[in-house]
DNA sequence: ATTATCTATAGATCTATAGATAATGC
DNA sequence: ATTATCTATAGATCTATAGATAATGC
């Protein structure tokens, strides 16, 4: 810190073709040591992982939050499509299973993100979660009561509520890829309204014994052979 | 380690009031700190908040390990009651709802429950997670069937998966201490036949404002007002 | 007398930065 | 010439233990 600062303007691309790769190398293993450890995942570890020095690190995220906030940002592109698949629903139930399914997807896609939004709501307040996508669901909502396929005690906040908890399924082991669906459908047929048919069940029930393997450790492997300390996260429940 | 060593017998109870006490406010704090940054959680943070040397701490835990065994211990043990209600049910549907409720509301009560299980299963996979619930549930779900209360395509492990989820609701901010009965109420509905009726939806939808507040900060306070990095876990979804 | 606690400390790991060195872009 | 990387290092915090000191139970 001496006198001029040229760095990045925005926060975004560096200039070189090297520090561009470093700083992908380090938002990858960064979601991936988050999705374990936390938001507090050690910060040499992931500089570690990445193959570059500390410094880098910190060269491209002077703070710990900086680093989070560039990870949601990538997140949330990733979402970015989602309005216009929910605008192309033919009907605004439809609507709502774009969205449920989608954001659902989303979560589980990536365990790193629960972690990660929660940090952001306290680095940021302000962002108000996607306000704009706010109404689009309110107003959904509001007319697939009116078409009667949404049972008309629910609201905007519960669909919210019920994606996040469906998404929490991702941070489970490995053979949950594919339950999450099972459960989301399970939940819109307790949202639809109870005159309605439902459709078929998506995927089949794991047998015990599956269950028993996803939910311990058969999981998919990173591609480090090192010693992961088994992580911080949802669990499994009694009774199964 | 030099000769005798009379320690605790099986690592419960030990002799001396004070050192009962020293252990007791270990696993609370124990709990707190885990609900908050999982279990890679400071031990010596923890022995700090529970005013005793980290030594202390060693001695009643020699390992990380044995903390969240003992910790899982104890909230096995507030479980136990569960498995008489269920008995205790005049319907097998009946059984099923006590069964989801008491299980959801105990993971939601406390949020250091999901990093602990998780835990347990690399700990002692041998554990079986409460095997002979298993076969309860089982047999519940085989009879609701019959009954025609519960839909024909699903299964006990859905349940388990789906009481999970809706536990998972508890590591979120404060204001969601009563909504996920209502979360819960909906995925019920959605196990339920189709031609039966709904009951009325526990609680009411949060205003988006309630919704804002609860997600965001002002969540109950630890007794302490030390600065509590923001934790890991769970969080919530934009769209609302 | 026994049981348990505390202080002190060694070694590892972490955050954060300064300063010397290397790699790219123009 | 500019931009970025790496090594080295200071200071904090963490795990784990040894050894001296204090508190209970019988």
């Amino acid at each position: 810190m001496t006198s001029s600062e040229p760095t990045q303007q925005d926060g975004t691309q560096p200039r070189r073709r090297d520090a561009r790769q470093n700083r992908e190398r380090l938002l990858l293993e960064a979601r991936a040591l988050i999705a374990v450890h936390g938001v507090d995942a050690s910060l040499e570890e992931i500089a570690r992982r990445a193959d570059v020095g500390v410094a880098t690190l910190y060269r491209n995220f002077p703070t710990r939050d900086d680093l989070i906030r560039a990870l949601h940002e990538i997140a949330l592109a990733e979402l970015a499509t989602v309005k216009d698949e929910i605008a192309a629903a033919p009907t605004a139930w439809d609507g709502i299973v774009v969205y449920t399914e989608r954001v659902a997807e989303w979560l589980v896609a990536d365990p790193a993100l629960p972690p990660i939004l929660k940090r952001m709501e306290t680095i940021d307040p302000t962002l108000g979660k996607g306000k704009e996508f706010q109404t689009v669901i309110a107003s959904l909502v509001a007319q697939a009561k009116g078409d009667g396929a949404l049972r008309p005690d629910v609201d905007a906040v519960d669909l919210a509520v019920l994606v996040t908890m469906v998404g929490s399924l991702g941070t489970l082991g490995g053979g949950y890829s594919g339950q999450w669906r099972r459960q989301l459908s399970i939940v819109l047929d307790g949202l639809r309204s109870k005159d309605l048919d439902r459709p078929k069940l998506p995927g089949r029930p794991l047998a015990a014994r599956q269950y028993q393997a996803a939910v311990h450790g058969l999981s998919r492997r990173g591609k480090r052979a090192a010693a992961r300390p088994p992580g911080t996260g949802p669990a499994t429940t009694p009774g199964t």
